[in-house]
DNA sequence: GCCGTTTTCGGCCCGACTGTTTTCAGTCG
């Protein structure tokens, strides 16, 4: 494969801009939508696409069609799309900075350009400010001061930023509580959206609930001390604004529809048009009301979830697969695939990577195993940095020799865990680890992963990774991509060479489950599973507290459609250390 | 622009809210 390969992310990112230049430039929403979904196909994508449609492959992509890849296929070869920079000539770049701004679409920003020749947001200000945009027919006072406000918010460092699942949903669970105090006593309420879904990462908080004082439960909510403000509350819900940023959607339904709106309100938006659409092929209609028959006219509510899926001849679809990336065709009672069997949290039997005061750890070997013990695992590997981790957290050869007696000795002393001796070693600039092959065969348990010169070639990083991958000693690379959710990119990688290398040698690839990290992505960490990679779940846990971590690795997982087979670490030690490729 | 157990052409999910209107368009999820 070519060095320098187009990125997804970059191609998706082409992709973006020709649905909003699509968009401004007033083309039929469904080829702007058409683009929107290639975009997030190619994001989503664990593979190169612009190396796949090289070989032509792209349109087998769902959502790729034989005019996308001509696109990808001059991208990668020209450096541009010519339908591309011919909108660019048309639309000035700050117009689609203008569309972003919420309340503000195409159709207005681009009367707003026409009308006033407002091309960038500090163009909008200005005219705002002189109050020139209620001028524009069409537009009005009431539109010119919610632009005013946009803009403002859209200038606050950060206010749009997703956060990650944990906050995100111990947040939706405080207001769960609120409501619960101050609303109706007999409100029920659930959590919904991309929170129960369990995504990476959270922009805004759904509930759905059923009461019999709708008013009174959406007053609560908007009345809430974190509210910074919200729209009018009635008996459908409210709509409210943290003042944390975050936007958070009440949504009330009869008990009789409960399920319906619990579907419709958990999503995804691509899974629910694409079960929609489904649905039409059978003359039914689905909303968030019910599932109405073209024929008969009768609308079917339903009370739970599984009845929604039910009367759409699908099996029960768990929400983390509900991202209309082909769950919809296995669930198909007649035909279907069948939906895997999803991991638990509860598969677990012990945890493979976690540090303590030996390197930058905040507890102890003892106070490790206890919590780990808390778990319910049977095993925990004490997987300290190595020799070159730098922030003070060196762990010298001779260190690790003291480390790998503690741990036996602190072994001995332990009836219910099996404690293993072991490290994360870090992977070299040319791929080698940093300790002699002769103290690594003293370990238990190694971990390999890279924590330094991330920003080498795409050719070069993964030469590096395989050759770790490789290494007769590795038994896992740790957090294989080094993406870290909202803050950093992965690191340009092939990661279909490290899958097949990883098969083939019969190293272990984690999942990391870090909320911060969850690495590998659970897109990647399906393929892998998919090319016969063996996976693990580890919490990568710095303190006690954070063994707990591991429900989010346990949730990625479940993303990937990863049963506990998929999983090592769901075997008890000592089946697990028989699949060491050192046992082999 | 994509796609096919109604279709290779003509469809393509559904509804709430807001602000601007006086019956609706735009935006959002």
């Amino acid at each position: 494969m070519a060095a320098t390969e187009l990125q997804n992310s970059a191609l998706a990112d082409a992709l973006d801009e020709l649905a909003d230049l699509n968009e401004l430039d007033g083309a039929v929403s469904y080829r702007v939508l058409a683009y929107r979904n290639a975009a997030r196909r190619v994001r989503e994508a664990p593979v190169s696409v612009a190396a796949l449609a090289r070989a032509g492959r792209a349109s087998e992509l769902p959502g790729i069609g034989a005019t996308i890849q001509e696109k990808i296929l001059a991208l990668r070869e020209t450096g541009t799309i010519p339908a591309l920079e011919k909108l660019r000539q048309s639309y000035p770049p700050g117009l689609i900075a203008i569309m972003r701004l919420p309340g503000i679409g195409a159709k207005r920003t681009r009367l707003l350009f026409s009308e006033l020749g407002v091309d960038s947001p500090e163009a909008l200000r200005q005219a705002a400010l002189a109050q020139r945009v209620r001028a524009v027919k069409g537009l009005g006072p009431k539109f010119e001061q919610a632009a005013l406000r946009a803009l403002e918010a859209g200038t606050e460092a950060g206010a749009r930023r997703r956060v990650t699942l944990p906050t995100a949903l111990q947040t939706a669970q405080e207001i769960v509580r609120e409501l619960q105090a101050a609303g109706p006593p007999d409100a029920r309420i659930e959590i919904a959206g991309s929170i129960r879904r369990a995504v990476d990462a959270v922009k805004d908080i759904d509930l759905v609930a059923v009461t019999v004082e709708p008013e009174k439960l959406a007053g609560a909510l908007a009345g809430l001390e974190r509210i910074e403000s919200a729209g009018t509350p009635s008996a459908a819900g409210v709509r409210a604004r943290s003042h944390s940023g975050l936007s958070i959607d009440l949504r009330v339904a009869a008990p009789d529809q409960f399920g319906n709106l619990l579907q419709h309100f958990t999503g995804s938006g691509a899974h629910n048009a694409a079960l929609r659409e489904a649905a039409v092929r059978r003359a039914l209609h689905v909303s968030e009301y019910g599932i109405e028959d073209e024929r008969s006219g009768r609308t079917l509510r339903c009370a739970d979830e599984r009845a929604v899926y039910e009367a759409l001849g699908m099996r029960f679809i768990p929400p983390e697969l509900r991202e209309s990336r082909g769950e919809l065709a296995a669930a198909a009672i007649e035909g279907g695939s069948g939906l895997p069997d999803l991991i638990e949290l509860r598969d677990i039997r012990g945890d493979l990577h976690c540090h303590t005061h030996a390197s930058d750890g905040k507890a102890s070997i003892e106070e490790m195993a206890a919590g780990a013990i808390t778990c319910g695992y049977g095993y925990l590997a004490i997987t300290d940095h190595s020799a070159s981790h730098g922030f003070g957290n060196d762990v010298s050869p001779d260190e690790l020799r003291r480390q790998i007696e503690r741990v036996r000795e602190c072994d001995a002393e332990l009836e219910e865990i099996e404690l293993l001796a072991g490290s994360e070693v870090n992977v070299l600039p040319d791929g080698s680890l940093d300790y002699e092959d002769e103290l690594l065969e003293q370990l238990d348990w190694v971990v390999a992963s890279i924590h330094t010169s991330f920003s080498m070639g795409r050719e070069e990083m993964t030469r590096r990774m395989v050759r770790a991958v490789e290494h007769p000693l590795v038994d896992a690379i740790g957090h294989p991509t080094g993406r870290k959710v909202e803050q950093r990119e992965p690191y340009a990688l092939d990661l279909d060479a490290v899958f097949d290398a990883a098969a083939r040698a019969g190293t272990f690839l984690e999942i990391n489950a870090n909320p911060d990290r969850r690495d590998l992505p659970d897109p990647a960490a399906r393929a892998a599973a998919a090319a016969g990679v063996k996976l693990v779940i580890d919490s990568d846990a710095h303190r006690v507290s954070t063994l707990a971590n591991m429900r989010w690795g346990v949730a990625s997982a479940r993303r990937a459609w990863l049963t506990s087979h998929d999983v090592a670490n769901t075997l008890e030690w000592p089946r697990l250390k028989a699949l060491r490729k050192r046992a082999r």
